[in-house]
DNA sequence: TATTGTTATACTCTATAACTATA
DNA sequence: TATAGTTATAGAGTATAACAATA
C-alpha cells in the first residue's frame, strides 16, 4: 500500500466509513450459523475483559440502549454462557457474569468466527497487517472505548 | 500509535473485527435525524462512482440479495434521489440512475454526515490519519470490492 | 423523585420463497 | 428453462414509551 498525498480529515471520513462498513457486511455475511450474533459476543468479550457487570454499564460501554441490552443478556443466559447475580447492596441492580460454558465459548467462537478474516489477512503482506492492527486500536480509540 | 511486535492474522482478525463493529454501531448512533441511512447512501456513491446500474449490479456490489436492493432503490426513487430506467434491449432489465437532486444529496449528505467521525479524524496526527487512509484501501480490498 | 431493569410495541434492514414478465 | 426484478413474509436487532421495584 502506498498513498503519496496526506489525506485531509473530511476525505479519510468517508473513506473510513464505506471501507469499514463493507468490512461489517462482509464479516456479518460469512460468519457461519453456529456463530453467536455479533452483539451477543462483544458482551461475553467484555465480560472477560472487564469482569461482571450490571446490564446498564454493559449497555454504555456496547453504545445500545438498556431494553436491548436486557435482550441480549436474556440470550445469552438462555443460551448458559452468562449468569445473573442479585445485588444485595442495590436491589435494583443485578450482575451480569460470564459462566464457564462462556469462557469457553468465547475461545471456540474466536477460532470458528475468524476464519474467514485470518484468510484474507494471511495473504497480506506483513506491513499491511501491522497497519491494519494500528488501525483497529485507532478505530476503538475513535469510537471511544 | 506504536506496535512492537508482528501481529498474527488470528489475533489481527479479532481485533480488527471488534475495531471496525464499534466504529459502525457509533457512526450509526452519531448520524444525523436528516441523514439517509447508510445502505440507501453507498448506492447513491456507487452510482456516482460507477454511473448507471441494475438493480442485480448494484445487489451484488453491495453484498446484499436482490430484494433487499429493491426495497433500497424504491426507497431514493420514493425521495427523487435515483430514477428507474426501462431497458429496451432486454424487457427484464431496468437501469438505476441518479437524478440532479441525487448528486447533490451526496455532496450534502457527506458534508454533514462525516462531521463527528471528520472531528474525531482532525484530533489524530497526520501519522495516524495515514494509517486509517491505508487501513481503508485494506478494508475494501478485503471486503473484496 | 430518581434510578435500574424490564415489558410492550414498532421500525429498519435483511433474508428466503414464490411470483411475473421476459429471454 | 433460465434470468431480472418484485412481492409476500419472517427474523434479527434496535429504539422509545410505559411500568415495576428499589433507593
Amino acid at each position: 500500500m502506498s498513498q503519496a498525498r496526506p489525506t485531509s480529515p473530511g476525505t479519510l471520513a468517508g473513506e473510513l466509513r464505506v471501507g469499514a462498513n463493507r468490512l461489517v457486511r462482509k464479516l456479518r455475511h460469512q460468519r457461519g450459523q453456529a456463530d453467536l450474533p455479533e452483539h451477543q459476543f462483544v458482551v461475553l468479550t467484555a465480560l472477560n475483559k472487564f469482569g461482571p457487570m450490571t446490564p446498564g454499564a454493559l449497555a454504555d460501554l456496547e453504545g445500545v440502549r438498556p431494553p436491548s441490552m436486557t435482550r441480549t443478556v436474556n440470550a445469552l443466559v438462555e443460551h448458559g454462557f452468562v449468569s445473573k447475580l442479585a445485588n444485595d447492596q442495590d436491589k435494583r441492580q443485578i450482575t451480569v457474569q460470564l459462566t464457564p460454558q462462556g469462557r469457553n465459548e468465547i475461545k471456540e467462537t474466536r477460532r470458528r468466527r475468524d476464519a474467514w478474516l485470518t484468510k484474507q489477512l494471511g495473504s497480506l503482506s506483513p506491513e499491511d497487517r501491522q497497519t491494519l492492527a494500528q488501525a483497529s486500536e485507532l478505530l476503538k480509540r475513535i469510537a471511544g472505548h
